[in-house]
DNA sequence: CTGTATCCACAACGATACTG
DNA sequence: CAGTATCGTTGTGGATACAG
């Protein structure tokens, strides 16, 4: 149940606000849409868990990439045990509510783009 | 009319591809968002008539944003009178087809987030 | 009008190694 | 398991000035 919620907070640059500028610039980085998407998909994963769904991520760059989306609200960081030490990633309401974006990107992915063929698959 | 049009090749780095990554990768900028809003609900534009409809861009920025998105096959630039000298700038059908994902982030912005005051507001 | 040239600052990305 | 430290490379953005 969702009393509305506070929208979160963005820092206005030009003479009029911009929201597609501003989401932008939560979600326009390289990693962002991908990591989020994994945690649509498969709900709350670990660090290592969540770096095998990212496929070519490392693991600084999803470390710099979950902390800056902590910071901007989109995803929480759980402990859940000590000992052995794990932490779980999920997604706040505001990380969930950018399904229909990450949806769409998916789609036109899927649709207009294609993959470039891997030297592998012209050798052997 | 179009006939099914030969999509996009994009370079892959994992093992599988990933369409977000890949749609990240040609739109996850700063700016490149905006600028094809604009071309959306405006039509073709002029670069300083673009200029203006993305407010706080640099010359420069928009000048490697625009050049970064023709490479990508999202833009089209067209010379249409060389005195006075006056280009337009608009979507090629891929750039077109961007149009859901563009629309659901003007939409979540509109919906989730909220700009900072400016320190203006309360001057005076 | 439509940009480019320069120079700069900082953010993003990445490989490798190492730690609690 | 879950990261951080380090270092280096490239990318992105920006101010200012100048050019075709």
């Amino acid at each position: 149940m969702e009393e509305s919620r506070p929208r979160l907070e963005v820092w206005c640059a030009g003479k009029e606000w911009c929201p597609i500028t501003s989401t932008a610039t939560l979600i326009g980085k390289k990693w962002h849409p991908v990591i989020v998407h994994r945690l649509l998909k498969n709900g709350p994963l670990g660090f290592n868990a969540l770096k095998e769904e990212v496929d070519g991520i490392s693991s600084k760059v999803l470390s710099d990439s979950l902390e800056d989306l902590e910071d901007k609200r989109l995803v929480d960081r759980a402990i859940v045990s000590e000992k052995p030490f794990r932490v779980e990633y999920s997604l706040t309401d505001h990380g969930e509510s950018l399904r229909p974006i990450i949806t769409e990107m998916r789609d036109w992915g899927q649709e207009y783009l294609k993959p470039v063929e891997n030297e592998e698959s012209s050798i052997g």
